[in-house]
DNA sequence: CGAAATCTTGAAAACGATTTCAAAAACGTG
DNA sequence: CACGTTTTTGAAATCGTTTTCAAGATTTCG
């Protein structure tokens, strides 16, 4: 392997020029940064980032905790931070923990140990052990950021997308339509924390729902789904069953997920309701899926990338001033209007 | 920050014997060794990574280079490779190439300076760069592994699935349903490449498919699209509008992506023709999505998961077997038969 | 022209672990 | 008990950089 000593033999000057001409530092002869340029260029050599690393306790590296690695929501999360921050010399380290919070665990650990200067958080399990996580990074000095949710704890930086008025705005979408009697598909734990959830994703949407169906419209009536604990597509499946069949009169679905509304868009399909024309169907998210069902799906698009990105710019921020106060940004989502939604029918 | 010498000091005892201790060697007193383990963790002491892999010039890390970190292959590979390193005490440093040679390349840099210790790939960009690439990697001593490619030289390790079998069976399927008049949805690169292409995916699917059309049955007319570059959505519904003009007698369709099928199942959505009544629609790939439709798209699938654990092992074992020599593993791929394909219909 | 200021360079000391070497201690064994 | 093994330990070298310090060279300017 060549190493500076080799580059500066080769120049005929001291490692420590060499580490000059580097680190691109003033104070080098013209001439002289050319030769050890020169000797650069011909013995090929590369810095040892390993040596540097070790030198100046910076390891230029920051983690990106995921839990599901496979939904397109942590995928394009991961990429926009892993974009962000690869032009300022930073590389993403991959911890998916695949909602494991002993996996979350390990990886904490492993941050502290590789010394990685920022993490970027989405994650697992409860409050209290992510709390404890935190503070494990904390005092290893490593900088924090959580995306798409707000932290349990005060003075760390988040950016997280306004569920509320998500739920809000997708909630005007449909009653905008002339819809009254609308389904809502939504995780047990979003209706459960209808009153006590805190920063819950879930119970969020429920507020800006049950909130805007009190504000926007008279006559609203909402029909819940049973409580279910996955957002899959076989649930959205079985939920928009339940609901086609005790409340026949609805006209309109709201899956708090893309997949549950996609789910339920295979029930109206199965039992040979048009969409939107006798049911109106509306997810929530704008993941790529969303655009290839038929008919593409209406949703409350949340801006993923530009989630990423905002969060790997705030993480960079903490790593060069560590003393920077924590911020809380919120995004606004839209309603992507496709061509699940349209006016309540006349016949009904 | 506590190093190993605070460690040493608290339990009385040289830095070397704590080492020794870190790195469970044999002849270490248990008295003194449990003295240590006392200190270490009365300190919470945690090795410093950056030193260690410094002085031993290992990093214990793997990047992955993806292109389209979007799609669900890419997620897919990843988290399989990410996982299967994991309990080695590998970590995963994620590089998206995002289709672009000169970030592949950076990355490579990247890998390189950072002594990263083994890159599963799948590659961008031509293969003469890609060749480079490669050359670079290996005369840094990075065990590399192709995946989902046969690398365009020899001596370099592959997981990759059997597009021709797969074209080959998806063909099969198709015919045994009945249908004769298939039109086929490739991108220009695999319509192109049946002659000369070598490795590349698309061009051994189009030859398993020509072949299987002239060895599975008698009278089979194949269509095809027009040419064109990206397997996009809107672009699988294009060259259905185009098939559907022009050879208005096709039964059925194969498009060489899933996202090309889901394309042109829209498109036959648009025009009102029941799938798969009137037109029968078959994808190659596997992805999420693919299950999503409706109805859900009958395609070849690829057991990507299991392609990137194998990737993973592969690259595990050239890590620590730098002798061993390269090999490819081929796997199988399987149609999966679900609701977008059945028998010709009697009316046509 | 000479003193002060500014450039330019190299020697050497870190950084925190691992590893080599040799010495000291403990243990067997005839 | 004396000698050869085996076990146990610490001092010191080492990995490849960065960085500090001081000294030498050059420039500036009154």
């Amino acid at each position: 392997m060549i190493t500076i000593k080799d580059v500066a033999r080769a120049a005929q000057v001291s490692i420590a020029t060499v580490s000059r001409v580097l680190n691109a530092y003033p104070y080098v002869r013209p001439e002289v940064r050319e030769r050890v340029q020169k000797a650069i260029a011909e013995l090929g050599y590369s810095p040892n980032r390993l040596a540097t690393s070790f030198r100046t306790q910076q390891s230029r590296v920051v983690g990106v905790f995921l839990r599901q690695q496979r939904t397109p929501f942590s995928s394009a999360l991961a990429y926009a931070v892993e974009s962000a921050i690869f032009e300022a010399g930073y590389r993403a380290l991959l911890c998916s923990t695949d909602g494991d919070p002993d996996r979350e665990e390990t990886y904490v650990e492993s941050m502290i140990e590789l010394r990685a200067e920022g993490v970027v958080i989405r994650p697992t399990g409860s409050a209290a052990r992510t709390a404890r996580h935190v503070a494990r990074l904390r005092e290893a000095g490593i900088s924090i950021v959580f995306a798409d949710m707000k932290p349990p704890m005060t003075q760390v930086s988040a950016v997280v997308c306004d569920n509320y008025s998500g739920g809000y705005e997708g909630m005007r979408h449909l009653l905008g339509l002339g819809h009254r009697k609308i389904g809502i598909i939504a995780g047990s734990r979003a209706q459960a924390g209808g009153a006590k959830g805190n920063g819950n994703v879930g119970s969020e949407r429920m507020r800006g729902i049950m909130r805007a169906s009190q504000d926007l419209a008279e006559g609203v009536e909402l029909f819940f789904s049973g409580p279910f604990d996955e957002a899959t597509l076989e649930e959205g499946a079985r939920q928009a069953e339940y609901i086609f069949d005790s409340y026949p009169d609805v006209t309109a679905l709201f899956g708090t997920t893309d997949v549950l509304a996609i789910g339920a868009m295979q029930t109206a399909h199965r039992r040979g309701m048009a969409v939107p024309d006798e049911i109106s169907i509306l997810g929530y998210d704008g993941i790529m899926e969303s655009g290839i069902t038929f008919p593409s799906l209406s949703t409350v698009r949340q801006p993923i990338h530009e989630m990423g990105t905002l969060a790997a710019q705030t993480l960079l921020h903490h790593i060069r001033n560590p003393q920077a106060s924590a911020q809380q940004i919120v995004l606004e989502n839209s309603v992507l209007v496709r061509n699940s939604t349209g006016p309540v029918s006349e016949t009904r």
